[in-house]
DNA sequence: CGCGTTTGACCCGCGC
DNA sequence: GCGCGGGTCAAACGCG
């Protein structure tokens, strides 16, 4: 049962910015109208997000459910889910302006693969990344004096 | 002392 | 109308 086995090229959504994969050996992105059919339209009452948000999937090879994308993620829940046999986490931006979700899940099949699924944008600059390339810009910068 | 994780309960939509 | 499944909240605890 694959949901989703079409990876389209690349996305082209002025979106998020891609986390940073340190170690990550194959990665697969998905479109962001696949799973999940009904987004939401109509929620009705309570809190709902009427906005439509970009929502992409990462499918990497890691051993470690916790990837640091660069971002702070506050883990707000956790559900297993029928078909799996592994739990389903669901993480949260700590940035209180930052509606980012994202939810990691194991493939029941390859507990080696870890999927994780993002959900709406960024609208904060990602401090850790910019510490990250901060040296790395600082060298592109110097060598294209040359 | 602040924040992130944890865990159970609650809620809501959908299928039967 | 009820049951199931999935998603979110919220209180408490633990750690840095």
């Amino acid at each position: 049962m694959e949901p989703q086995q079409n990876f389209p090229p690349i996305l082209s959504q002025p979106g998020p910015p891609f986390p940073i994969l340190p170690e990550a050996s194959g990665l697969h992105f998905c479109s962001s109208s696949s799973i999940l059919g009904g987004d939401e339209k109509n929620k009705g009452k309570g809190r709902g997000k009427k906005e439509s948000r970009p929502r992409f999937v990462f499918q990497t090879r890691s051993e470690s459910d916790i990837l640091d994308d660069g971002y702070r993620w506050r883990k707000y829940g956790q559900k297993k889910v029928k078909n799996c046999s592994f739990p389903r986490s669901y993480y949260r931006c700590s940035q209180l302006t930052c509606n980012v979700k994202k939810q990691v899940q194991r493939l029941s099949s390859d507990a080696a693969i870890v999927v994780t699924t993002y959900e709406g944008v960024h609208n904060h600059p990602c401090e850790k990344l910019m510490e990250t390339l901060s040296p790395l810009l600082n060298q592109m910068q110097f060598l294209s004096q040359f």
